[in-house]
DNA sequence: CTGAAAGCGCTTACAG
DNA sequence: CTGAAAGCGCTTACAG
């Protein structure tokens, strides 16, 4: 069917353990033949077929992208797509495929992700969430596949290659600005607590609380499905009484977007009455109205780091699990103001 | 390394003919040795390996994703993740793989899927994007490859499979839409012309206005990248007038909400001084306020449909380029209203 | 510097 | 109903 290392070997009148390397551009060929078979090569259109190179090599230069159990609207997420962009525009770089494991349910993304395993069909994994209690991070723990995870682990988070930000001092820095701007009612909105990023920014929230003797209130810490009827009664709870928050750290853009519409249908004003901080800086953060403060994590040297120390690890020139920190960046719009009173 | 069809074999004394016709269920191995043989493979937790499999078979059991070149904000687009997510759903039914081929430039895209199938990483590809002089798509055609488009082709309409809805039907019910409504200063502002959804949607605006009699007048559309200054001037020419359009057909939802953002900064109101229509009813369409009339183009269809009738393509089953043209739906919301005067 | 041969893990005629 | 053998398209010791 389609042409073969045979095919060139034979027209280039040489063996095809020779075309071979000159595909490698081994040392050991001479200029003047490699010469002869890289131009039948041409002439024939040869492309090596990459199925049988990793029958031989064990390896398939392909890297899996796990994407999260998908639950709605979470996944219309801007920053997963933005991420298998760059992972993508890394691996065509490295001339490394990227396919992408999914499911609707857990098993299903798991036996997803074993197929192509055990198939053959990845060397390794990129996690783009991390969770509790994940099956799917703990698969791929157990099999000791290769895999790296954006965000921190939740476990073993001193054998796991991760890549990530301060997720952390983020959460802080978004709190010590609200509070910079004279804020002292200060909420934390998100979506998903099993979420790791979620997690630290909030204890980033309470740190920074705490170093600024602010008295954390429970109230103040909302954790649910924001697609759900109890988010919106907490909400409303918090928001329509007299004595309100007037700023808000939201766990990510989309949660900030949500809580800004909300506002405004109760007869808030953001920043006037309430001011919003955020996370991700994706496009919704310049979509909306007001702009929102958000705070850039870098997804672009977030996807190209994990790349680069995945592939690394493959290929066996790191065996150490390190973890990669990237620093964040308070991106100022028009969703916080200045508390004078 | 990992186990095989051998080491299987081996352990319950048959030959790995006998192995791999148990794997495919073949009739002619009796009940007996199959009971037998599956329990070994449980037993040893055996995988086929799916590069060694495609290499006899010639296929590779996995479908490319072709994404469009990035240029920047258009691809935070949520209809690509989603379409994306529900060809992985479907693809997983039917035990294929998902690879996606994505590029900074065309000739880069263009490298990683010449990779891909000549490589024999993909049986097919599935183009998100349809557009006017693309050479991922003369290739994909010249080459002779399975593929199929998400969109209405721009040559070789006739022999090329693909999914879309009646964008040109779907922008006439727009435009009627709002004709309904008493409105008769339509726009129609879009992103980029060059992208065929756009043009057919605009071609059934205009086909709209004619039936009502209403005349065209080309300064009512706008067709700019929708980040430009240029687009800001043509935008600001329209709505600061006196005589502005009262409602507007925008391409997609994100064109809508950055224009529902400009009319606000510059003092109109939606839907009370503009009405908006666009379509996709994406994320974007629920967010932001006043919430978005949108047309829906049902993608959890679009992503089963095109992965269903390519590989039946690709298996042979079909042979025949066939399009598949689904609904569209308007969903109603806020940001239109009756003009009355 | 180059080639013949074995082998990667499967499948599939061909025998029996 | 089952097995031995050839072959898919490559790579890599091993000879020379």
């Amino acid at each position: 069917m389609a042409i073969t290392i045979k095919d060139v070997a034979k027209k280039a009148g040489v063996a095809t353990s020779t075309v071979s390397r000159t595909i490698q551009d081994h040392s050991s060929i001479s200029e003047k033949t490699k010469k002869k078979v890289r131009l039948i090569m041409k002439e024939l259109g040869y492309q090596p077929n990459l199925a049988a190179r990793g029958l031989v090599n064990q390896n398939t230069q392909t890297i899996g992208i796990v994407l999260p159990v998908s639950d709605g609207l979470v996944f219309q997420n801007p920053f997963f797509l933005e991420m298998i962009r760059g992972i993508s525009k890394t691996c065509n770089e490295k001339k490394y495929m990227v396919a992408i494991a999914s499911g609707t349910t857990e098993e299903e993304l798991l036996e997803s992700i074993r197929m192509m395993a055990k198939g053959g069909r990845a060397d390794g994994f990129i996690v783009l969430y991390s969770k509790k209690e994940d099956q799917v991070i703990d698969y791929l723990y157990q099999e000791k596949l290769n895999y790296a995870i954006i965000g921190k682990p939740y476990q073993h988070e001193n054998e796991i290659l991760y890549v990530d930000n301060d997720n952390q001092l983020a959460g802080k820095d978004a709190t010590n600005y609200v509070i910079g701007l004279n804020h002292q009612k200060i909420a934390y909105i998100c979506n998903d607590m099993d979420e790791m990023v979620t997690a630290e920014r909030l204890s980033g929230y309470q740190q920074a609380l705490t170093a600024a003797n602010i008295a954390i209130d429970p109230t103040y810490v909302i954790a649910e499905a924001f697609k759900g009827t109890e988010y919106k009664q907490r909400l409303a709870a918090l928001f329509l009484a007299e004595e309100h928050p007037t700023a808000v750290v939201a766990s990510d853009d989309i949660v900030a977007m949500s809580l800004s519409n909300f506002l405004k249908d109760i007869g808030l004003s953001v920043p006037n009455d309430v001011s919003i901080i955020s996370f991700n800086n994706s496009i919704f953060a310049e979509m909306i109205q007001p702009a929102l403060t958000s705070i850039d994590v870098h997804i672009d040297y977030l996807s190209s780091q994990v790349v680069e120390k995945l592939v690394e690890f493959i290929e066996g020139r790191q065996t150490i699990a390190m973890k990669v920190i990237l620093p964040h960046k308070i991106i100022e719009r028009d969703s916080c103001k200045s508390r004078t009173e």
